[in-house]
DNA sequence: TTGACATGCAAGTTTTTACTTGCCTATGCT
DNA sequence: AGCATAGGCAAGTAAAAACTTGCATGTCAA
């Protein structure tokens, strides 16, 4: 829980999940182009590398290394803990 | 989106939260004292002051003034961003 | 109106976090 | 084998949070 809510605490691992789920499955190499083309961040392949740790350690990012490639996948599930902890609506806000 | 992140981030602000859902519209001394005793939190009350006007910030809290007390409401309505903007489950994932 | 209580404000310090730099390892291709 | 590619490690730096300290303001009650 701590670790999920540290995770996306930061704009560009945000981002960097936004990109996985846009094309899942992808390589560091990859996700660096794509970070710096499409979502303007020009952090260092190091800084990114870094922020995967991050977001692996919170369960929010799959990875697998195949040969010299690792490839990383989205994984939602454990931002559920969020709402579940919290009601998102409070008791009577209906709009009715 | 991003404060609402950097809100939650922070375990005492987390606590913070717990606490207004367990007993909304607290002051801000006697969120202090909840806080100490039921979550073994020491911070001082200028620490608890300046949490809570990040979660107001974020909108995760409602603040009113009423004489020279402030009492605070929980509004947890903003966190369903979170869920919106990624999918918690994978596409394929169901346990089948 | 004086004093106690509830909170606000702002500057300074400590701790965390993000990022960089430089070098190392491993894989695959020719 | 030799070289280029993909990535890892670790120490250091820089920037941002969290927290503290000290004093100020405003409200209420006697």
């Amino acid at each position: 829980m701590d670790e999920v809510c540290r995770a996306i605490a930061d704009p560009t691992r945000r981002a960097i999940l936004d990109e996985l789920v846009d094309r899942d499955g992808q390589s560091l190499f990859e996700l660096c182009a794509r970070l710096t083309l499409k979502h303007g961040i020009g952090s260092s392949r190091q800084a990114i590398s870094q922020h995967l740790e991050v977001l692996q350690s919170a369960g929010l990012v799959r990875v697998e290394r195949e040969g010299r490639y690792k490839f990383h996948w989205f994984h939602g599930e454990p931002l559920e803990e969020i709402t579940r902890r919290w009601p998102t609506r409070t008791q009577g806000e209906s709009d009715a």
